[in-house]
DNA sequence: AGATTTCGATACGAGAGAGTTTCGCAACGG
DNA sequence: CCGTTGCGAAACTCTCTCGTATCGAAATCT
């Protein structure tokens, strides 16, 4: 019997243990490639293991191929998820926007997420795994604002969550996408959706009903 | 001389004129391999040229690189806009976004959707082009139908155009990216997105103030 | 000490694709 | 008819990357 017990009970192989920080600089040169605009397709092992400072044995022994390291790599992004316990849902609804906006500003974030979605279709594993890890917690998050709003009486109570949630995400991706009025989305525009957006999904007082055209 | 006047009055070589039809088929080819998720990178001329059952001259004879190939390929394509002049704003705006539903089905238009969304970083001419050709004429359209809704107070007079087209583009994009309730989107998305923007959109009569809660 | 495994480095063969050139034929103008 | 240019096909040279193998050194267990 080679094996010895580790604290945790877990079988440990006899040899050399291998490095976490060669695990970790491999995870990061991929995510830094990446970053910078690196398509999957272009991204090559070779690359990693010289941004690694790591062979490219070190990395075969781990992942068997690039897609695979990919998704792990996507794996280890902890999305920073603002708190959300505001004053008012308006607040909440702003603060959670702002922060899509200010990362709209980074290559990095942009790069990433342009990589999540272009390979939605061709590899699906990646879209999942991606969904679940980067942007599940976040719409946990804001489907909790929506909630707290409709229990309040703070917005309708017949929202559509997920219509909504489609809605505020939406119209930042779009306009943070699309819109080319200048390098970077204007200063106001996580307001300027909340509170148009607002007009919509905030209850109306009973004694005045939506107006009939 | 050796030049012949055509008709329009343009210089004309000598020698075998190039084939339109040759031109046709490259672009045609560089399409079809696209739509069916090839992304540019793995794109590969030998491919092009094969699938168009043409030489690699022909095609370097006229593009000295990929990305220019592309650029003009994308141009190409001519974006089917709906006739918008229903008889309400509301069922223009549905019928707009009933086009984006479906054409979200088809992987064609996804891939080369995500191609151009991918590239807007790394590749700002291929990004501004695709916006110039597939993406203003309908962000022309959908203007429209706000501003003729505002003209006839079917909209709110001080409504944020672009902020609206935003929401409802973004809505729809982000469901059909997004939505993993099925392999579609629903059959009335374009509904609900419209009516649950409207909501705001929609110009409220001057006896019912929006609440201050 | 000895066994075992990982480390980074380097070399290797195989394959894909880029971009160029050549070839024989076709299409056009003069 | 002749010069010019485009055509598809093929061969070619380069470069890049993959995935594997090998090396001596290092790290860990028995």
């Amino acid at each position: 019997m080679k094996m010895r017990q580790t604290a945790e009970g877990t079988a440990r192989p006899a040899g050399r243990p291998r490095s976490e920080k060669a695990e970790k600089a491999i995870v990061d040169a991929t995510l830094d490639l990446l970053g910078e605009g690196i398509g999957v397709a272009e991204l090559s092992i070779e690359s990693i293991a010289a941004r690694a400072g790591v062979g490219k044995t070190t990395i075969y022994r781990r992942w068997s191929n690039k897609e695979d390291l990919v998704v792990d790599a996507l794996a280890t992004l902890k999305p920073p998820i603002p708190p959300l316990a505001g004053l008012s849902v308006r607040d909440d609804l702003v603060t959670y926007l702002r922060v899509l906006r200010d990362e709209s500003c980074h290559q990095r974030t942009r790069c990433i997420m342009n990589i999540a979605m272009s390979h939605s279709d061709r590899h699906p594993r990646l879209a999942e795994r991606f969904r679940e890890i980067a942007l599940e917690p976040r719409r946990a998050a804001l489907r909790g604002v929506l909630r707290r709003g409709m229990e309040t009486g703070e917005l309708r109570a017949d929202l559509d969550e997920e219509m909504a949630m489609a809605i505020l995400s939406g119209a930042m991706m779009w306009y943070t996408r699309w819109n080319r009025s200048g390098p970077e989305p204007p200063e106001d525009v996580a307001e300027r959706i909340v509170d148009e957006a607002l007009l919509g999904f905030r209850s109306h007082s009973p004694a005045a009903p939506p107006p009939m055209p």
